[in-house]
DNA sequence: CGGTTCCTTGAGAGAACTCAACGTCGGTGG
DNA sequence: CCACCGACGTTGAGTTCTCTCAAGGAACCG
């Protein structure tokens, strides 16, 4: 889908009012740092699913982008046609981080369900660098965060470690604040992610249901065994523990 | 392994002597940045493989290391001992870029083969936010370069197409320039990596080596059909489309 | 030279996949 | 209003790729 940029299409995004809140890559920063920011994105876009995606692999990766509400999904799709899901992008995350060093995108991007992005040229992005060290040291900070999201991920793991892995780092992520959670992703969409088969993403959250653990009810779950989870999931190593780096002065 | 910095142990490395040559992290810049970045070297070290681990995980992120000479890995090891290779690291790569946004390392490293490592203060790290903003880049480039091997090796694929996408990897990365390669570690390490037993890569080199793709002797190998292994690695879409991302000023 | 580690090959086992069928849900249109 | 359709979720049965277990040979080291 080509990106209308076209004036009458741009709309300027109020951080105050973003749905995405204090998860939003800015939060907690100062005013002006806000400002800086708030210079650096070009507009807001609704993206849906099924109307073509965000960018693709090979596009030029001009823009990142930066999840406002839903859950965009990147990934790729090899000459057979089979897509792989890399990650998924929900409210507050950047997307194209794994482009900042290259020319095109090698992943593709696209809604799983309604969803709104801010638009931030790359150009501005290299130019935060001269700005604002401390918008700088975020964004490496997000980029090293996923590093080790993935680089946990990619281990060998059984299909009910993945699964558990998978269910606490979203809700974690969704931040509902009580014990349930609406997955906005098909079960088809967790288990490519997740390198299982759709019908396995099934059979473990039925067996977990069975011993317990969670109630499944369409995309919704109720997790009623939050410690037996996290027992699960523990080869994984998920670890959360992100901190606010200081800028040494 | 306590890492020593007593004053008599300690050896400003001299960029221009590096091993790595322009494969380091400081490939191609201004004798002034590579002055600023001497500066946040605190020392160079050798470490060798079965003499303990350069870091394990849990330890403090008080340092960020860069390879001289060798391979380093980094890898967890789960509650039943069981450990996992994150990464091998090559002359010019840096290590721990996963913790930039961690107090504590979520991953341990230990040398493959006799190794030296530069040693680099996080708070260095930090400081060239303000001090330097293309170094500032390099670090982000990095990092967006090794989340996006990551994102393509965590995917679903047959141990040959691992294998493949291994061996061409490695083979680009050592640079030997001709069409043969050394692995330092071992099929075990690799199998590990690769989320394959040991047995499982053994086969699929044998397997390899009758199809006269490629040459096995030891840990060398010899690639007699480069196009065959590109055809085989390509679902895994390690595509090496790195730019230098140019600073605007 | 023993001892150890690594590499290689074979045979059987198992976890997840594929194939297939069925129920549910939501949208569409006769 | 309801039959029809497609997408999704779930469950069962059989298959397969990789793993585990086992063992022999090669290389390295004290």
């Amino acid at each position: 889908m080509a990106f209308d940029s076209t004036p009458s299409n741009r709309c300027k995004p109020n951080c105050a009012m973003c749905p995405a809140g204090s998860r939003c890559f800015t939060g907690g920063v100062s005013a002006d740092q806000l400002n800086i920011w708030n210079d650096a994105v070009l507009t807001h876009m609704p993206v849906f699913p099924g109307n073509g995606a965000l960018f693709s692999a090979g596009d030029a990766a001009d823009n990142v982008y930066l999840v406002r509400a839903g859950c965009i999904k990147s990934f790729t799709v090899d000459q057979d046609g089979n897509e792989r899901i890399r990650s998924f992008h929900l409210p507050g995350d950047l997307i194209g981080l794994d482009a900042l060093a290259r020319s095109h995108h090698p992943s593709s991007a696209s809604a799983v369900e309604p969803s709104q992005v801010c638009v931030i040229p790359r150009d501005r992005i290299a130019a935060l660098a001269l700005q604002s060290p401390v918008l700088m040291q975020r964004l490496l900070q997000r980029t090293s965060r996923e590093l080790s999201t993935a680089l946990s991920l990619s281990g060998d793991y059984t299909a009910e470690q993945r699964v558990a892995a998978f269910i606490l780092t979203m809700h974690d992520r969704l931040a509902s604040g009580n014990d349930k959670l609406r997955l906005p992703m098909t079960r088809r969409d967790i288990g490519n992610y997740l390198r299982l088969a759709t019908e396995t993403v099934c059979r473990v959250i039925t067996r977990l249901e069975h011993q317990g653990v969670l109630v499944s009810r369409d995309k919704t779950l109720k997790i009623e065994n939050r410690d037996r989870l996290r027992e699960l999931a523990e080869p994984v190593g998920l670890v959360e523990d992100y901190e606010e780096l200081a800028l040494a002065a």
